[in-house]
DNA sequence: AGATTATATCAACAGACATTGATATAGTAC
DNA sequence: GTACTATATCAATGTCTGTTGATATAATCT
């Protein structure tokens, strides 16, 4: 039987997975809308969830979800906590998600 | 407070509501293993689920949800079910996601 | 006709994970 | 110090969905 090289292949099996993880990450509607919140510019947590029709709480555990996972940035000042895109890692998984599916 | 366009317009809410199904769609490792196997050649069942570590039932499932999503075609000749990506879907998809996640 | 092959469907189970409510932590202001 | 604000964490619940095993359907061959 021919081998198939998204099967067989160990790289290109291994990034398809990652690609998998990431997409998981991302296809959960709260989260994707926090990604396109930040897209202009850094936010804290009070001005990101009052525009989501989420709980303080659960913007914050998907905003955890999101850091765990390198796809934002966080920094504290203050009583505050502000997140941005990371761009760099983004940008990577992107890249690694049109390998897969369109080469 | 000010409102966030992928929050308030109807537009591109719809469209990254649809992005965030597309991608529940394809955050599947043996579902994008499939995408991925299809992209050379059309292939009959029994051509994916050898390479993949499925069994042919679940495989049988797996292509019915990529069906019913209108990112793979299938026509039968004879005993087989000849399955292919359907491009123009796919590509619709991807563009809408670029779009979503980056603009 | 019966036998075999290719594919699909169905019910039941199990694990993952989004959601909720309550509470904890940490920083600021008084 | 106390009170208040912003954020995070935890346990419990419920829903969704991938997986399994068994079975059904449909086409071909003898």
């Amino acid at each position: 039987m021919p081998k198939i090289k998204c099967c067989s292949n160990k790289k290109i099996s291994s990034d398809l997975k990652k690609t998998v993880d990431f997409l998981k990450i991302i296809s959960e509607e709260n989260r994707m809308r926090i990604l396109c919140i930040l897209k202009s510019k850094p936010k804290c947590v009070c001005e990101i969830w009052p525009n989501l029709d989420l709980s303080q709480n659960l913007t914050s555990h998907h905003l955890s979800v999101l850091k765990k996972f390198d796809l934002i940035k966080s920094n504290k000042q203050g009583l505050k906590v502000y997140y941005e895109l990371n761009h760099k890692i983004l940008n990577k998984y992107l890249t690694n998600f049109n390998l897969v599916l369109t080469k």
